[in-house]
DNA sequence: TCCTGAAACTTCAAGCTTGAATTAATCCGC
DNA sequence: GCGGATTAATTCAAGCTTGAAGTTTCAGGA
């Protein structure tokens, strides 16, 4: 997927598939370096830094499912993330409401102060990565690519 | 590292970090979708596809060295795809030059025409998947892909 | 009430991924 | 040649990821 023809490919369509291998490309990169300095300056990961901040934005807390859809992840896997998460004290499952199917899953007040630093530690690393867009032309590509993706995501 | 606050954040870096979110969802949803497809279509996996892309466009062979460093993945991962691929009887592994540390790996020829089939259909679906994103567009978003990328990879 | 179906999670096996440690072979300065 | 550094690949443990199967709970109609 990641690879691109050294021939470069021509013919139609192969714009299309040019752009999705850059596009998973310059992911892919990004997405190396951030995981590497999370475990290099915070001894974490990504898949838990991403939970944390969903969790971050809703101090009410989420059930598993709404996290599940939200990160775009299957259901079994945040039940493993959550469990390491637990058990490092950075999140609690609360049984709380009339369901007891559910469980609401928050960040603990520790969880929340530490994802606090990380995330502005991650802030930064971004702005330095993508430091050659300026901000005019990072909002240019923001738009194209919101649009395209609610053009057809959720299709099937 | 997918979550946009639904508040949307705002300040001096904000779009860039605005711009990662989206490109992270997007390549993440397009991959999902991808996945799936080769999944039910073709019983294969993407760290599989992506492999045999690579061999594909080398007849010679390549080494897996270059392999891990093409494809922007750690060395001890390849050899477990390639591992399986072998064992699929579409891989394999010539020991055959002076350097007798390393191995040619590359497609048979059952392999390659494996190949060619599923990378067609994948051509296709990567056309419809990003549809809505004019050719000029896409030539566009490429461009400005490349440009920043090429700009920081590889500093450390 | 009881029963059937749906919903929310968890569990599981298989595969992917990483970074570190290990093994094997080559290179190169002496 | 010898011997230490380098390079290529594999192995390993830990964690991530998926899709499928299983468990518990809830909801709604007969």
């Amino acid at each position: 997927m990641v690879a691109g023809p050294l021939p470069a490919p021509s013919g139609p369509g192969k714009d299309r598939l040019r752009l999705w291998i850059r596009l998973l490309r310059a992911s892919r990169t990004i997405e190396a370096e951030l995981r590497e300095r999370l475990r290099q300056e915070f001894n974490t990961t990504l898949p838990r830094f991403d939970v944390m901040a969903a969790l971050y934005r809703a101090p009410e807390g989420m059930l598993m499912s709404d996290l599940s859809r939200f990160l775009l992840v299957s259901n079994g896997n945040v039940t493993g993330i959550i469990d390491r998460l637990v058990s490092e004290g950075l999140v609690m499952r609360a049984r709380r409401n009339g369901d007891r199917r559910t469980s609401m899953v928050r960040l603990t007040e520790e969880g929340s102060k530490t994802f606090a630093v990380i995330a502005a530690a991650h802030e930064k690393w971004v702005g330095e990565l993508l430091g050659n867009v300026s901000e005019n032309e990072a909002r240019r590509l923001t738009g194209m690519l919101t649009s395209f993706r609610s053009n057809w995501e959720g299709r099937e």
